[in-house]
DNA sequence: CCGCATCAGTTAACCGGTTCAGTGAACCGC
DNA sequence: GCGGTTCACTGAACCGGTTAACTGATGCGG
């Protein structure tokens, strides 16, 4: 432990090759140096095995080349794989992920925001819980912002991902329509105040258009807690003939409810779930859920960060598309 | 985006308060200055929106704050959660952690724990693919490790949270063979070739002792791929009576399968799974598994890291119990 | 053969903190 | 009243790279 374990730096290579530091700089990035002299300090570099220092390299060259995530809430499932995927679709690229999580609580996103601004990152990818909070132009004006889900307001982001949530919540509905309910409970996590959040506002809307019933039911993020929204839900009066959870870690507390309650899914009440998580079409019943394909939208975000950070123009804005997984949890042909 | 947002540095604190940069260092960190200097230099750092640059603080001082987490494979749900909870662990101590994930592979792993230390993290978390690479002693001398699940040979790490992966074997297979099973499939995800992993050893001898007819089956980590290799080995000839999961994620593939195959739990097969994901109790029918207090192991592995990282004596070695949880799937008394 | 650009490499400043050695003043006991 | 500590702070080196400005040599068109 205390033998402290010297490390090679660059004046030693420059040393050892005749060079100035400098110009070993250069050369082990392959620039304004000869082929002859890049190969020579490639291999004193071996030798003394040496590596850059990547903190003195952040410092001077003012790029860390790590990128911060702020993830809404890593309770949900779903945004887990997001995190996941992100993390090592940053590392093929030779960058880290500092990945940090608001627990579903915007002002915690903020302060979060704040500290990866001030740890340096090189850029943020953000799913917005409060996607008109004023800080985010701030922040953008000082560090290439993505954003995921909800696009932020004022289009300040140097990117965004955005889910067309409208067009979600009205497959999710317009298939419990189809299939004959008229009232549906409406689980939804807990979000922002922000009473235009286009996913929250559509579902009055478009449950209108389909002369639904629906009561939005805001629930914890935490599988416990929602198991418990759910069981106080489904077991009081009047209970919904289905619902429909906006994440899938939801509609897994709804189906440990149902378990409680002796409830049949889907004879009971139908069940339909958002995001597709891996894990719901293996549940019992298989869960209908909205599906996101999240490789795509790990791969546009890191994408459009790294192109935004590397300076490369890029298209600024991805719409994804959601699909309805028609599977057994709502009664409709098992997938 | 191209102005600058340049931001206070120490010396322009110092120059407000009258200071040398070296007094508003120490003062800001409340060390070898009077109370008086200490208030005066915060409030000036406060008027100028001042915050210690953590790059160039990390060069002067030789510590990032930053802790690499190295996970042996982040398609295991429970090791997403084991991440996630001790990423949000090291936050609440003011330190980042840098999540990589080696995939299940041995030699990934390695390779990822070079880059971390070349990353010059502070401290070093794994939870070791193969506890045996020489690699891990050399790390050692380097940073701090702290290992999670097996130890490190040789004893090189500076902390460890150690599963007694023994019990948890012992528990689940004498579980089964009280139930009356007498040939158990042990599905066990890919590890590196080293024969004397407790754990898989273990698994042998224990079923000589217990009477059992065990056969072993290595599956590879994803959750589609661990279904396919259930459905061929519960669908082919001589199907066990029941299974071992040495993953609640396999035995979500392994109930995936059974669906599919039309077979009953645990009427046809009983399921036993490993490590209490919170979805497990969820699961119909809920999952028997070997529990590991996951909070305990995150607060054990963080608290082992920072302390040896901070210079604290600490115990180093804290070993985990586990405990099984009797559900349903294994047609014990449900829960 | 001249003027100008380009190439390969050097020098020195710089990034923004931390820390070690040193200094003057106050304080202490006797 | 004097030597010895302690305290509060300063100056300068240092961490290990990157980069702007500059230099000398070479190449090229005309």
């Amino acid at each position: 432990m205390s033998e402290k374990p010297k490390r090679a730096t660059i004046r030693e290579v420059a040393q050892a090759t005749g060079l100035s530091p400098a110009a070993v700089s250069y050369a082990l990035r392959g620039i304004q140096t000869s082929e002859e002299t890049q190969e020579r300090v490639r291999a004193a570099a071996e030798e003394l095995g040496y590596e850059a220092h990547p903190i003195a390299r952040a410092l001077a060259s003012g790029r860390t080349g790590q990128v911060g995530l702020l993830c809404g809430s890593l309770e949900d499932y779903w945004q887990q794989s997001l995190a996941v995927g992100i993390g090592r679709a940053l590392l093929a690229r030779d960058r880290y992920a500092l990945i940090v999580d608001a627990g579903g609580d915007p002002e915690r996103e903020l302060a979060l925001a704040r500290r990866l601004r001030d740890q340096r990152v090189d850029g943020l990818i953000v799913q917005p819980l409060d996607p008109s909070a004023a800080l985010w132009a701030e922040l953008a004006g000082t560090v290439p912002v993505v954003s995921i889900g909800d696009a932020l307001h004022g289009g300040q982001a140097q990117g965004e991902v955005v889910f067309d949530n409208r067009r979600g919540v009205t497959l999710a509905l317009e298939h419990l329509r189809d299939l004959g309910h008229q009232r549906v409970t409406v689980f939804t996590p807990t979000r922002a105040s922000t009473p235009d959040r286009p996913a929250d506002v559509h579902v009055n809307a478009e449950a209108e258009r389909l002369g639904l019933r629906v009561d939005v039911v805001v629930v914890p993020q935490s599988l416990a807690e929602a198991t418990e929204v759910a069981t106080r839900v489904l077991g009081g009066p009047g209970r919904p003939s289905a619902v429909f959870c906006f994440a899938d870690s939801i509609a897994y507390g709804v189906y440990a409810a149902t378990r409680e309650l002796g409830l049949a899914v889907p004879g009971d009440v139908a069940v339909c779930g958002y995001d597709n998580h891996p894990m719901s079409a293996l549940l019992t019943p298989p869960l209908t859920t909205v599906d996101w394909d999240i490789d795509g939208i790990v791969h546009s975000a890191v994408r459009l960060v790294v192109d935004v950070i590397d300076g490369k123009p890029r298209k600024r804005r991805v719409v994804r598309e959601p699909a309805l997984r028609v599977r057994a949890s709502t009664g409709g042909a098992p997938e």
